[in-house]
DNA sequence: TATTAGCACTCGTCTTGTTCGAGTGCTAAC
DNA sequence: GTTAGCACTCGAACAAGACGAGTGCTAATA
C-alpha cells in the first residue's frame, strides 16, 4: 500500500503519540506537531480519510483515533525500511561470559526484559544438522549400561539402559566399535531399518541392547525438536493498562508459562526461510490460535550461536510497543550472540 | 493456645465460610450453621471475644469478620492434627511413567496446579549423598575429550574438556582406570588436595587433563545445590480477587518467574530437619523477604524420589486457600513420588 | 447466668443524575 | 485546498441519595 506523503506523516504522528500515551489521539494534538503546520480541521479531514482506509479506528464517536493493526503494520514496515538504510550500530548491552549454555540463555532473556520493559523469551538453539558424532557404552553397575551419544555441535545426551546381567569388558568394547563404526557420521534420517537390522545381527546376544541404544539416539536428537524456552519479565505486562486487566493478563501469563504458544511462535520464526532479520507480528498476526495474544505484538529474531545452532529470541508486549527501541535492542543482542563463540 | 470448644467451632465455621466465599462473614450467616444452634446475637458476643483474641478481624465497622493470620494458623494446626488421626488414603491423581526426570517433574507440577487450582512449583531433587560412582573419559575428536561423571543415584553429568592433542587409546584407558580406581565411591568432601596431587602425579603428562576432570566433577555435584524449579498454573492467582489486582498480581508473577523467592522457600523447607510431612506458611510467615508473598499462603512438602534425592513441591495461593484439599493432593503426590522408583 | 430479641446506628456499595470537556463532522468563508 | 466556527456526541468524573448487611448495646427471657 502506497500512501501520499502527508497522510503518511500524519499517520506516523498519530501512532507515535499513541505509543507514548496509550490514549486515543485527537486532531488538535496532531495539529501542534511542529513539522506539519496544519490546522486541526485539516487534520480531521485527513483522519477521516485514514479511517476510511482502515488505518486508524475511532473507539467511540467522541474520542480520538487509535491505530488499527493495518496501521501499525504500515508504520512498522516503514520503520524497518528506514533502519535498513541508516544501519547505525549503537553500543549498549554487553553479554558476560558463561560456561553453561543454560546460564547464557537465562542471562540474555533477562537482559532483553530489563532493557525493553517487555516480557521476553529465548529458545535454546535447535540443531538443524544432527549427525551422530560418537557413541560410548559403559557399564556403570551390574544393572545399568550408560549410553553417551555426542551429536554434531558437541551436544551430549545420556541414557541409562537397564540390562539383565553384566557385560564383559571385551564385549562392550566390541559393541562400542560396532556402533561407532556403523553410525558415526550419519544423520538420523540415514539410519534405516536395514542398517539397524544389520547392526543388530552383528551384535548377536546383545542385539536388544543395541536396539535400545539406537532408540535412545533417535529420541535424543528428536528431543531437540522441542527446544527449551526461557522467559523473563512476564510481570512487565502490568505496565501497560490495555493488557493489565484481569482476563487478558491471566491468559497472557498462562500462555507465557505454558510455553505451548511460545513454542509455536519459535517454530514459526525458525520455519520461515527468508527470515534473516527481525520479524514483527501485530495483534492477530501472532501465530497462536485464539488465546490472549491477539492484543499483543510479538517481535522475534533468529540468532545463530554457532554453525547450524539456531534459536529464537522474542519480545511480547502491547501492540503500542516501542518497536523502534525493541528492534535496536534485539539487533544488538543478536549480533553479540552470533559472535559469541567466534571471539 | 487452647480455645474453648464452642469458640473453636465458631472460628472454624467463620473460616470455612470465608474460604468458600472470600467475603467477610456476619453473625447471621454463622447462626444458620445447623450444628451450632445459636442465635445471631450469641454469635456476635463470641465473635467479639474472638476479635479481642486476635483471631478474626473486622475490615470496617459495618462489615463481617475475616480470619487473621493467627486465626488461620489455629485452624490449620487443628486440621493437620485431625488429618494425622484419620489417615484416610484417597485415590486420586495418578502419575504416568516418564523416562526423563525433567518430564516427570513437569508432569507433577502440572498435575498439582490443575488439581488444586493454585499456582504450583516443584524443585528438582537435591542430592544429599553425592558420591562419585563412575567416571569415563572418551576422545570425541582431535580437540575434545568428553568426561562423563555418574553420581550416586545415577545422575549423569558431562563436560567437554579441550585438549591440545589426541590422546592414545591405551593412555586414555589407563587414565580411566586411574580415575575410577581412586575416585569411585568417594564423596566430594573426601577428595582433598593430597589425593588430587597423588592422582595428578600418576597421570604424568596428562595431569592437567585429570585436574580438569576433577574440577568438572566438583562443579557437577555443586550445581545440584541450586536445584531447578519448575512452575505451573501461575495464572490461577487471577481466580482469587484478593490477589488479582494489578500491583499484587504483578509482584507475585514476578516472584514466581524469577525463582529467587521460590528458591528461598525450597531451601527453607529442605533445611528444616523435622519436616517429615507438610509445612504451611501463612501470610507473613512465608520465608521471602518483603515482596508480594505476604498476601499468600504457601504449602510445601518434601518428597524423596529415591534414597537421598530430596526435593520440594509447593502450592502458592491466597490465604483463604482450601488447605484441606491442598494437603490431601500433596500427600497423594508425595506418596506416589516416594514410591516412583520402587515399583 | 447464659441466651436471645429488638433497635438504633454505621458505613461501604450501588444507582441515578448532572456536569464537564475532549473530540467530531459539517458548513461556510477565505 | 485550507481553516474557523459551531452544534452535537458521548464517556469520565463527581455528588447525592437509597439500600442493606452487619454491628453493639440493652432489656427481656429461660
Amino acid at each position: 500500500m502506497e500512501l501520499p506523503e502527508r497522510k503518511m506523516r500524519i499517520l506516523q504522528a498519530i501512532i507515535r503519540t499513541y505509543l507514548a500515551t496509550g490514549e486515543p489521539v485527537g486532531s488538535r494534538t496532531i495539529s501542534k506537531y511542529a513539522d506539519l503546520n496544519l490546522s486541526a480541521a485539516t487534520i480531521r479531514n485527513e483522519m477521516s480519510d485514514l479511517e476510511e482506509l482502515g488505518l486508524i479506528i475511532q473507539p467511540h464517536t467522541s474520542a480520538g483515533r487509535i491505530p488499527s493493526d493495518v496501521g501499525y503494520r504500515l508504520y512498522v514496515d516503514e520503520m524497518l525500511r528506514e533502519k535498513e538504510k541508516s544501519q547505525q550500530e549503537r553500543e549498549g548491552v554487553l553479554l558476560a561470559r558463561e560456561d553453561r549454555l543454560e546460564n547464557l540463555l537465562k542471562q540474555v532473556v533477562k537482559l532483553l526484559a530489563t532493557n525493553t520493559n517487555y516480557a521476553s523469551m529465548i529458545s535454546s538453539p535447535v540443531i538443524s544438522r544432527n549427525k551422530i558424532k560418537f557413541i560410548q557404552l559403559s557399564q556403570v553397575d551390574a544393572q545399568h549400561v550408560l549410553a553417551v551419544i555426542v551429536i554434531e555441535g558437541n551436544l551430549i545426551r545420556n541414557t541409562m539402559i537397564p540390562v539383565d546381567e553384566e557385560i564383559d569388558a571385551q564385549e562392550l568394547l566390541k559393541l562400542n566399535m560396532l556402533l561407532n563404526g556403523n553410525l558415526a557420521g550419519l544423520a538420523i534420517e540415514q539410519i534405516n531399518i536395514g542398517l539397524i537390522a544389520a547392526i543388530k545381527q552383528q551384535a548377536g546376544v546383545h542385539s536388544q541392547l543395541v536396539a535400545n541404544v539406537i532408540d535412545a539416539a533417535a529420541k535424543a536428537i528428536e528431543a531437540d525438536e522441542h527446544p527449551e524456552i526461557y522467559t523473563s519479565g512476564a510481570d512487565n505486562i502490568f505496565r501497560y493498562p490495555e493488557l493489565a486487566d484481569q482476563s487478558k493478563a491471566s491468559r497472557i501469563i498462562g500462555d507465557f508459562e505454558e510455553k505451548q504458544v511460545l513454542g509455536n511462535i519459535v517454530r514459526e520464526t525458525l520455519a520461515d526461510p527468508d527470515t534473516e532479520g527481525i520479524q514483527v507480528y501485530i495483534g492477530g498476526e501472532v501465530p497462536a490460535r485464539g488465546q490472549g495474544m491477539e492484543d499483543c505484538s510479538v517481535v522475534t529474531a533468529t540468532y545463530e550461536l554457532s554453525e547450524g545452532m539456531k534459536g529464537t529470541i522474542g519480545i511480547i508486549g502491547p501492540k503500542r510497543m516501542d518497536y523502534d527501541k525493541v528492534v535496536d535492542v534485539m539487533k544488538q543482542i543478536m549480533t553479540q550472540l552470533d559472535d559469541y563463540y567466534k571471539q
